[in-house]
RNA sequence: GUCCCGUUCGUCUAGUGGUUUAGGACUCAGGAUUUUCAUUCCUGCAACAGGGGUUCGACUCCCCUACGGGAUACCA
């Protein structure tokens, strides 16, 4: 076994790819990139009845859509396949057996019914909830007369019931947890497939892996697996738990509050650049005071040492904001690119490029998601309809003399310069004795929908001559 | 209920016994730039959960309480 550091993202397949295992995977991710390891992917995919169609296919596309590449994993191969635990069960089983034959688990024949009658009594009693060890001690005759009998089972670790562990977590420090508070986990289930704590450990040690970086939900399972590497004689890898993410109320972050799906979040116009900066940022930080950080800066500043240990609340403010950030500073070329398909679902004609760049430049600027660049650039597209207030100003006298002045000046002009049109708005003022807001406001209001917007030269430049004058010729009286 | 983990501005966080009038970022407020809006820049508001210790000295170490979260599944 060489020292190369081996790290996994161990995902189950609900569904789609959840914020916080985008947080996770990333984590691994950067401690892989910053040693030189191997990041893995692994699909936990041991329980069937939550088995949903497309959601590995999904899970492995929203990965690439966000520049996750893994070194080894379902769709690439590697040395330590399979890696969708579904079809590792005669692996498990081998270990099992292992775990049986040294007394370290057992065959436990309690039905569900008889599991919850226990709990009630136990409730009842004010007892601790746990496994009461019913089956711990039937005799070698009495498993196999209910085996023969065809009897469902489940198989149980068989968890000591004094002393202690103690263990080193990255993050927590030091743990430690009373054997007799953790339950007699079930290893492999009725229906054959083991449970994640069984799956887990064998694969982490078959695949040779050196950290597992996870979410705190795992933490209090730590001593099962615990106990599951010491029985089978394996070295445990080194433990790193993650901070939740949290809802503004504090409580874990779900649905019900926002989004949570990667998928989603991508869908709104949120660049891959920006979530995972964000998102790094949650749990996490770097020696100094920067908060900016591409992808490969976060490689080499990252450090396990750095993640804090109270979880996070997902602020979709500052995240506005640093996607911000990114649609403005990122390359025009790419995120014209990125805008493409907001433009085309818009039906607005995109067919001129340097157009096209242009009015993403002036659209970036005013806008925190790619979802906002439609509406933000529609008046290019789309002669606007005014409203009453509009309309007053548009009607007024000095407006319509201004309308006219400009239509006539501009007829006459071979191209609109940026020169010719400061020009025009000089001697506007000096001609017309119009200035100010009542120069700019009917002028952005007649070319652009309102009396805000970009500079006049740049509206201009878009739209071009033709619908220039088209324009206000709709609104001279 | 029990076990485990956590607690610095509204939010993300820096801070590892004195360098701290607790620093940065987002938000918010004000200002500058701009014909306007947006951008950008500047300024400001705003926090060590509470109580005990330990110490010459605690945001930093220990204990208790409170609060929050996680786990207590034949789900991961």
């Amino acid at each position: 076994m060489s020292n190369e550091i081996r790290v996994r993202f161990a995902p189950s397949p609900t569904g789609y790819l959840h914020v916080g295992s985008l947080r996770t995977a990333l984590y691994n991710y950067l401690y892989a990139r910053k040693t030189c390891g191997k990041f893995v992917l692994r699909i936990e995919d041991t329980d069937r009845s939550r088995y949903v169609e497309g959601a590995v296919e999904n899970l492995i596309e929203t990965l690439q859509a966000v520049g996750l590449e893994y070194d080894e994993g379902p769709d690439k191969g590697g040395d330590f396949g399979p890696y969708f635990q579904s079809k590792r069960t005669d692996i498990y089983k081998k270990y099992l057996q292992e775990l049986l034959d040294k007394d370290a688990a057992y065959y436990c024949f309690c039905t569900e019914d008889d599991l919850k009658k226990m709990r009630e009594e136990q409730i009842a009693n004010k007892m601790d909830i746990r496994y009461d060890g019913r089956c711990r001690n039937l005799s070698k005759e009495q498993i196999q007369e209910k085996l023969d009998q065809a009897k469902p089972y489940v198989i149980r670790a068989k968890i000591p019931d004094e002393g202690e562990v103690v263990f080193f977590d990255i993050v927590r420090e030091r743990v430690n947890i009373k054997w007799e508070t953790v339950d007699d986990q079930v290893l492999i289930k009725s229906d054959g497939y083991p449970t994640y704590h069984l799956a887990n450990v064998v694969d982490d040690h078959l695949m040779e892996i050196t950290h597992v970086i996870r979410g705190e939900e795992w933490l209090s399972s730590v001593p099962k697996h615990l106990f599951l590497y010491q029985a089978l004689g394996w070295k445990p890898p080194k433990m790193c738990h993650l901070p939740l993410l949290l809802n503004p109320d504090k409580s874990k972050l779900s649905k019900r509050q926002g989004d949570v799906a990667v998928e989603d979040f991508l869908k709104k116009g949120y660049l891959p650049e920006a979530l995972l900066n964000f998102i790094a940022l949650l749990g996490w930080h770097a020696k100094g005071d920067d908060e900016l950080f591409t992808m490969d800066k976060l490689e080499k500043e990252f450090s396990l040492k750095r993640i804090s240990k109270a979880g996070a609340v997902f602020d979709i403010e500052k995240l506005n904001w640093m996607n911000g950030h990114y649609l403005r500073n990122l390359e025009l070329g790419y995120i014209a690119i990125k805008a493409k398909s907001c433009f085309i679902e818009a039906g607005f004609d995109i067919s001129d490029n340097e157009k096209y760049l242009k009015i993403v430049d002036v659209a970036r600027n005013r806008i925190s998601t790619l979802s906002e660049i439609t509406e933000a650039v529609k008046p290019f597209f789309i002669v606007s309809t005014y409203s009453e207030e509009d309309q007053q100003i548009i009607n007024n006298k000095n407006s319509q003399k201004l309308f006219t002045f400009w239509l006539e000046n501009l007829k006459a002009l071979d191209f609109i310069t940026e020169d010719s049109i400061n020009q025009l708005l000089k001697r506007s003022t000096e001609e017309l004795g119009i200035k100010g807001k009542d120069l700019y406001f009917p002028l952005r209001l007649a070319l652009f929908g309102s009396v805000h917007g970009p500079e006049l030269p740049v509206i201009f430049d878009i739209l071009g001559k033709n619908e220039v004058i088209n324009r206000l010729q709709k609104l001279v009286k």
